[in-house]
DNA sequence: TGATAGCATTTACATATATCGATATTTCTA
DNA sequence: TAGAAATATCGATATATGTAAATGCTATCA
């Protein structure tokens, strides 16, 4: 499952850096940023992370389609954006329901210094 | 040259995407932005990155010290920011100078919903 | 309890990329 | 014009990653 807790949320790290524009990253801060860009650097990942932020909250069976992707690579994209601390998933019966992290969003876009 | 001109900047193409967080991304609109995260999605990028950002101007000779990596590979790392849209070099005689495009942060803020 | 549905994991493979040595190109200077 | 300095490009290699088939796991239902 990537029922990721909060405490594993990178984003939660990332808050903490400074923004890019007003001093150098450190190595550590480079790479932690660095992790979740790389979880947004992917096509499918990105209209993955729209679908679930458009919704209140969408079930994995409901994004096989849209992407036109296998189950098992579906999987995988929510597994990384979860660990990137972007969406969480709630289990509730044989369905997986996502949530945006909105905080994530905003961590991001405070890194960048804009 | 990484001189990228204007009109190449895929940041231009991306400005124009509406928010991640209000409709589901097309898959242009996506691979575009995935573009520009790719770019950001590298621990020396970002901190080259944030450099360049820091100060108002910052030739190539000085980013090999603070990054510790051969000049071959500075120069590949500024050529990928540049044909992402987030730097511009200018040459000045036998130096490139490096500035920030702040327009392209600003649109990946945007672009994320944040 | 057996069967089915939804999701996660493992495994394998093709592609992409970060890195650097060697070399080419451009520009300044003597 | 020759030589040196700064940067860009090429070639090679090791690593990372997107993808899906096969399989495992858990919850629901007859």
């Amino acid at each position: 499952m990537p029922q990721t807790k909060a405490s594993d949320v990178t984003a939660d790290a990332m808050a903490c850096c400074a923004p890019l524009t007003e001093a150098p990253l450190s190595e550590a801060e480079a790479v932690e940023l660095a992790r979740v860009m790389a979880a947004l650097a992917d096509p499918v990942r990105l209209r993955l992370l729209s679908l679930v932020a458009s919704a209140p909250e969408v079930c994995s069976c409901e994004l096989e389609g849209p992407l036109a992707k296998s189950q098992p690579t579906v999987s995988h994209h929510t597994k990384v954006l979860a660990e990137a601390g972007l969406i969480t998933g709630e289990r509730r019966g044989r369905w997986t329901w996502w949530h945006v992290n909105p905080e994530a969003l905003v961590a991001i876009a405070r890194a960048l210094g804009a």
